[in-house]
DNA sequence: TGTATTTTTCTTGTCGACAAATAAAATGCA
DNA sequence: TGCATTTTATTTGTCGACAAGAAAAATACA
């Protein structure tokens, strides 16, 4: 795996950004399963550093509870908690709510072109069937509507749990293998509507009845593999 | 300033938490100014130890936004963002209202008893005029209520959010100088009743009166020294 | 004297090496 | 063979040193 560049001069600094950046990505995209031993001198090697910056992006993705660390012996990538997903969902549900109320709130207009920017990416992304372009541009939909909410706390909060469950929905989407529901696209565009009209109320209803569709799904394909799949 | 311990002898791994710990606390109780320049050096030698496990603890810090790093140049505490204090108050007004329900919703006998005690803590240190530890046991007040909610996601939330107030909170308080009011008191053993009469919106409406009392006092406050105290 | 350029200084970022802690393997013994 | 104990191996935590980058100080030059 020679995924790194070949020349060996590195912007110093740059490389503890790049290494946080490409194992956070591979952590959310399940692309190394939880669980997962880390080990930090193959890191190390693989990208050709040593193991003090390695060790400097690891303790950042600790501190976001990306991966665990069991003291003076291994670190390895966290688990999924299934066991209080649905408190997770609430969470999720309550900040659906609130980013969407604001929105309708107190957007500008240049907010629902960035809004409606990503709301097509997304629509493009599930035409494509491509999994992880859907769970992109979905959070990036969503963050774009937290800010046009302009409360930057609710959006870092927001923007926490839309990667947290990263992991859930890449498993969820994993599991259609065929055909995605058009349901989701038309349910954007109708809370984009509700934003625009300034319609706080319905804005509500919608980003609830939104995130709790996706949450009975998520829960449904749960409940049939829970006692399976209980490791990973 | 020799506060370390003489032994040489430290745990392996222990020399991170203390420091990590004890700087925190530094910064939250505003015994170190925002805007304060942070040394790795100086704290090296203050600790006894090398500069790795200091930086360590210092990129744990900036992750919570503690501290700021400049590339290359310095580290510095993290300042107060004044400007957008209301987003600060929204977030926590809806986080006290959705812990108490929740609380009232969910708790159990043995929940009460911890939040008990936190309240005759917080009214002792009333009682004692002592600011960081009524901060500290309003804190653990409201984190017991969040527990007992038992939804782990929006406790995690809602701690992060009570330790950030922490530094404004102390702004305020040290304003007081004399003669604390009992009202704090007094609301404290209300949402405790209404926690324990499963009173959902009675527990919601007392949250949320309760921050909005403290949010327009603390808005009072800064309000007459905007324009002064800026830097700090 | 005032400005541009070089030099110095100071702090951070990175490295390689070593020591401690724990798990795994090997050994001893009944 | 089965279990306790010692030895080895592996991985993390810590250290001291050095180099890069940027601000501050010093110098050159008009």
């Amino acid at each position: 795996m020679t995924e790194t560049d070949s020349l060996p001069e590195r912007k110093r600094g740059s490389g503890v950004k790049m290494v946080y950046d490409l194992l956070r990505d591979e952590i959310l995209d399940l692309k190394i399963a939880p669980g997962s031993p880390i080990d930090e001198v193959q890191l190390a090697e693989r990208f050709k550093m040593s193991r003090t910056p390695i060790r400097e992006a690891l303790v950042r993705l600790a501190g976001e509870g990306l991966i665990e660390t069991l003291p003076n012996r291994s670190t390895m990538v966290s688990n999924i908690d299934f066991m209080n997903l649905h408190t997770f969902f609430d969470a999720l549900v309550l900040m659906y709510r609130v980013t969407t109320r604001l929105a309708a709130q107190s957007h500008r207009p240049e907010d629902l072109a960035v809004i409606r920017g990503f709301h097509e990416d997304y629509a493009a992304a599930l035409s494509a069937r491509n999994h992880i372009a859907m769970i992109a541009t979905n959070a990036a939909f969503h963050a774009a509507i937290a800010e046009a909410g302009r409360n930057p706390y609710f959006t870092g909060l927001f923007r926490r749990l839309l990667d947290e469950g990263r992991r859930i929905l890449q498993l969820y989407y994993q599991s259609y293998d065929e055909h995605f529901p058009q349901r989701f696209v038309d349910e954007h565009a109708a809370i984009i509507a509700a934003i625009e009209a300034r319609d706080i109320e319905e804005a509500d209803r919608l980003g609830k009845a939104h995130a709790e569709a996706i949450v009975a799904q998520v829960q449904k394909l749960f409940s049939r593999n829970d006692r399976l799949d209980i490791a990973l």
